[in-house]
Parts: C-alpha cells; sequence; structure tokens
RNA sequence: UCCCCAGUAGCUCAGUUGGCAGAGCAGGUGACUGUUAAUCACCGGGUCGCAUGUUCGAGUCAUGCCUGGGGAGCCA
C-alpha cells in the first residue's frame, strides 16, 4: 500500500480499514480483549484485538508479542472518546515483521541515567526522546529559517583546522598525512570572516569539538554551533541580531511544539513566551554589581543556616565576585535571576576574551563582547561581539596572547585588504535545546552524546 | 586535573549491631469484553563492581583499584 497511512493521518479515514506499520509500544490484556499500542513515529494508536474479530491464532499471538516487536496491523478506524487520540483501530488482522530476538532491555518504568546512556540507541523509542529530537529538529530548521530569510549564505566550515581558532581550548588532535597534526574545529568563527568579506552575510552551522576535561551538565566533546557573520555590522547591530536570533528560534518551536512541550516534555511555556525583544542588556561592570549585591545576600541569609547541623565544615563563605573575574555558572544563573528573559551581558574586560575581540575605543579595558544569558540557570547559550578589523591592533593582540603569526598570516589578509567593522556570534544547539525543553542536562538533547566518558553507542 | 556520591536479580532499589540474598517492575504460565504504568494467582531469576585484609563468620568494616554519576575550572 502506497502511500502508507501514518497514526498521525488516521482521523482522515474514520471508518475506513487501513494498514498501519509500526512497533508494539505495550500491551494490556482483558480476556476476550487484547490492547496493543502500536507506535509508528508519527504518533501511538491503541489496536483494539476482539476475539471475535480475527482468527484463532491471531488472538493468541497478540497477547503473547513482546515489546518492540514490528507489525503490520489492518483494521477499521474507529472515533473513541477514550483515547487519549481519539481514534483506535478495531483490527482484523495482523502480521508480525519482525520479532525481536530478545527482550527489549527498556521497561516503562524508572531507569538510571548511566543505564539508559548506554541504552542511548534504545531510549531514543521513548515519547520523551522522540519530543526532544523533534524539538531539536524544529531549533535546527527554525534557525536555518532565521538566517536565510534575512539574505545570509550558508558557507560550511572546515572541520580539520591547522591550529587552534582561539589559542585557548584543549583541542582534539588527528594524524594529517606528511603535514603532520591536525586539529578538529572548535569554531568556524575565523572561517566566517573571510567569507564576509565575500558574502556579506554569512553563517556556518556544523559540529565543533572540544577536548577539555569538562564534566558538567553544561558540556559535550562535540556538539553543534551555529555561527552567522556579518560585514559592516558593529556591537549595536550585532546585539540586535541575536535577540531577534533567540526570540525566532524559541517562538518558533513553541508555535511547532507547544502540546509536546507541556504534556510529554512538561515545560512551563509561560517562560518561553516571555522571550520577544527587547532583552535586557547589562555592562559586565553592571553585572558585577548585580553579582555582588546577590551574594552579599546570600552570605547574609546563609550564615545562620551554615550554624545549623551541617555547618560542622567550617568553610568560609566564598570571595565576593572582583572586577576582572569570569562570570562563571553560579554568577550567570545569578545574573539571569534578577530578569524574565534572556539578559545581554556586554563589554567585558578584554583580558578575559579572546585575541580577536576589538576593545571599546570608550575604554580600552574593555572588548566589544556580548552572551546571552538564558534564564532559569541554563547560562551562556550565545557569545560573540565584535572583531578587531584594525591590522596593527590585530598584531598586536596576537603578540599579547603569544599567537604565532604564521598560522593567523590569511586571517590577518582579511584586514589587509579592504578591512571593515564586523561582528558575529556562535550559539550551542544542544544548550538552547536544553533550555527549550526545560532538560536538567545537554546530553539528552543530542541523538549520541560524546561526553569525556562516553563514546558509545 | 581536583572535590563529593554511588555500584546488590534484566531494570529501580531495600538489606537493621557483621549472622539463611529480599521487594517492586520486567519475563513465563493462567484468569478476566474497555485496559490507559490495568488487576489477580502461580513460576523462574544472584560472580552483592574487582582485589586484598580484619573476623569463627563480610553485601555490611578497612585499604587499593575499576566503572559510572554530580560539581569545579574552561567554555557554547
Amino acid at each position: 500500500m502506497f502511500p502508507p497511512v501514518y497514526v498521525n493521518e488516521v482521523a482522515a479515514h474514520e471508518g475506513k480499514e487501513v494498514t498501519l506499520h509500526g512497533w508494539l509500544h505495550g500491551r494490556r490484556s482483558s480476556g476476550k480483549l487484547h490492547f496493543l499500542q502500536l507506535r509508528d513515529g508519527t504518533g501511538t494508536i491503541q489496536c483494539v484485538v476482539f476475539k471475535g474479530n480475527v482468527s484463532p491464532e491471531s488472538f493468541v499471538e497478540a497477547d503473547h508479542l513482546p515489546q518492540e516487536t514490528s507489525l503490520a496491523v489492518t483494521g477499521t478506524v474507529k472515533k473513541d472518546a477514550r483515547s487519549p487520540l481519539g481514534f483506535e483501530l478495531d483490527v482484523k488482522g495482523l502480521r508480525v515483521v519482525s520479532r525481536p530476538a530478545r527482550e527489549f532491555p527498556l521497561g516503562h518504568k524508572e531507569h538510571g541515567v548511566a543505564f539508559l546512556m548506554e541504552q542511548r540507541h534504545n531510549w531514543l523509542r521513548s515519547p520523551r526522546q522522540q519530543a526532544i529530537l523533534r524539538v531539536r529538529h524544529a531549533v535546527e530548521q527554525a534557525i536555518r529559517d532565521f538566517f536565510d530569510r534575512r539574505g545570509f549564505t550558508l558557507v560550511d566550515a572546515p572541520i580539520f583546522t591547522p591550529s587552534a581558532c582561539e589559542g585557548t581550548s584543549t583541542l582534539f588532535e588527528v594524524p594529517y598525512f606528511d603535514l603532520g597534526k591536525a586539529y578538529l574545529t572548535q569554531s568556524g568563527q575565523l572561517y566566517m570572516e573571510a567569507a564576509a568579506m565575500a558574502l556579506g552575510k554569512v553563517y556556518c552551522f556544523g559540529p565543533t569539538f572540544r577536548a577539555e576535561k569538562s564534566k558538567t551538565r553544561r558540556h559535550l566533546t562535540e556538539f553543534w554551533m551555529v555561527e552567522p557573520e556579518v560585514a559592516f555590522m558593529d556591537l549595536d547591530g550585532d546585539m540586535e541580531l541575536m535577540e531577534q536570533f533567540v526570540s525566532h528560534v524559541v517562538q518558533t518551536v513553541l508555535a511547532k511544539h507547544r502540546d509536546e512541550l507541556v504534556r510529554v516534555l512538561e515545560r512551563d511555556v509561560s517562560r518561553l513566551e516571555k522571550v520577544v525583544p527587547p532583552f535586557p542588556r547589562i555592562t559586565y561592570d553592571e553585572a558585577v554589581e548585580v553579582i555582588r549585591a546577590a551574594q552579599r545576600k546570600a552570605r547574609a541569609q546563609g550564615g545562620a543556616a551554615e550554624a545549623g547541623p551541617e555547618g560542622a565544615g567550617g568553610q568560609p563563605p566564598p570571595a565576593l565576585m572582583q572586577w576582572g573575574d569570569d562570570i562563571g555558572g553560579d554568577e550567570e544563573t545569578l545574573v539571569a535571576a534578577a530578569y524574565d528573559r534572556p539578559v545581554m551581558v556586554h563589554r567585558y574586560p578584554a583580558a578575559m576574551k579572546a585575541f580577536y575581540f576589538k576593545k571599546d575605543p570608550a575604554d580600552p579595558r574593555l572588548a566589544l563582547g556580548c552572551d546571552v544569558l538564558a534564564p532559569e540557570g541554563y547560562g551562556e547559550i550565545i557569545g560573540g561581539g565584535q572583531r578587531e578589523d584594525d591590522l596593527a591592533t590585530l598584531e598586536a593582540a596576537l603578540d599579547a596572547h603569544q599567537l604565532p603569526h604564521e598560522a593567523f598570516e590569511w586571517y590577518l589578509d582579511v584586514r589587509r585588504y579592504g578591512s571593515v567593522p564586523h561582528a558575529g556570534f556562535g550559539m550551542g544547539v544542544e544548550r538552547c535545546v536544553a533550555w527549550i525543553c526545560g532538560l536538567h542536562h545537554v546530553r539528552e538533547t543530542i541523538p549520541f552524546a560524546r561526553m569525556m566518558e562516553r563514546i558509545t553507542p
């Protein structure tokens, strides 16, 4: 039968006989009735097998099919108020496509994280993981739509690179023929800067690799990043682009998957509805004051609590944040908690940013960078800013960061031939998906997570 | 690299002062014409992560190792 009928289309076939193909999600039985939950990727439908409607062999078989048996089920589509879907299939016949060779490892009860990650290939079949992967797809589609509709050109950046893009992070090394070592990319940005001088508005969208030994809920060794870069754009334009981009992605996903977010992922979507421009913009200086105020308050309130039963450790309270300190995970949460939508923190101390950031003409201690912090403790989802466009200044920055000029000769060319102000940013897809779905850990946002302690399945 | 926690049935876990290895779910057999994580009865299921030590006796105590989880730093 072609085209085949899918579960999400059965309403159009009410009263008609159809054949559905899928996997047995679950099974219940009540004497002369068997209830089979059939999942086909578009939805799940209950197939009702009544003893009088099928052959005796089929009736017995239907009560002994293990979970994840693949099936072709033929029957009549019937409206039924008792069904969450609104429809059921009144079964006339069923054919086993393939019977599991052994028991499916994942039941419908609780499992531990370690076991689920080992069973990731099987775990993907669960309703919750399906919902997350659909949201991820919608996020990636919204990303493409946003830039495509604004006249950006997608320019694919290389995965193998000859050296560190930023000269800071730890990279994965790969042997590369007679040329020695290559490295897996940690950012396509430098290549996008060159491409922006050709095409004006560009973006790349691909995997990124970091060999840092980070073991936190926000880190993967392999993750996906979208990086736009625009010629003739300054920091203010960049920040406008960031907030329009983030709100477009969130609102598009909300429009397409509100039901799954609410019902399957139990997300409080009212928090997402607020993600519309303008986002609050605060300077790093202001962020430091917000953090210090919150830390003083926590210290005043925590003093009594620490003297309680668990206060035997005698740990001194953490020092107040100082100007020049980086904004870590806890500090990000303190800043984000002060607002009901993503907050943009700009003009960081230049010393803590990569060499390519342009200095603030009004205060050379500051870099024209901006991070977007997601609400609800999800932290930095975007980092970006205006790039240094002056050749001599950039060369001095390379020296200051003790980076070899040879590796960056091509990058310096971007400033040698008609240099212009330009800016861009990078957004991590997994952190964005985790935030939108309200997940505790980014490992569930990517089909097959790569982490420090895990490379299988 | 550092700090904290965990490892017992296929899965999730309990296991008292060191004294016979347990439950629920899953699986198997059966009952039930409306189940939504169905219910009920019966059945099978163990290298207590590994090693060494203490002890009459170790799942339990000690030391080391392995694996996993959480966090820090770094970052998206």
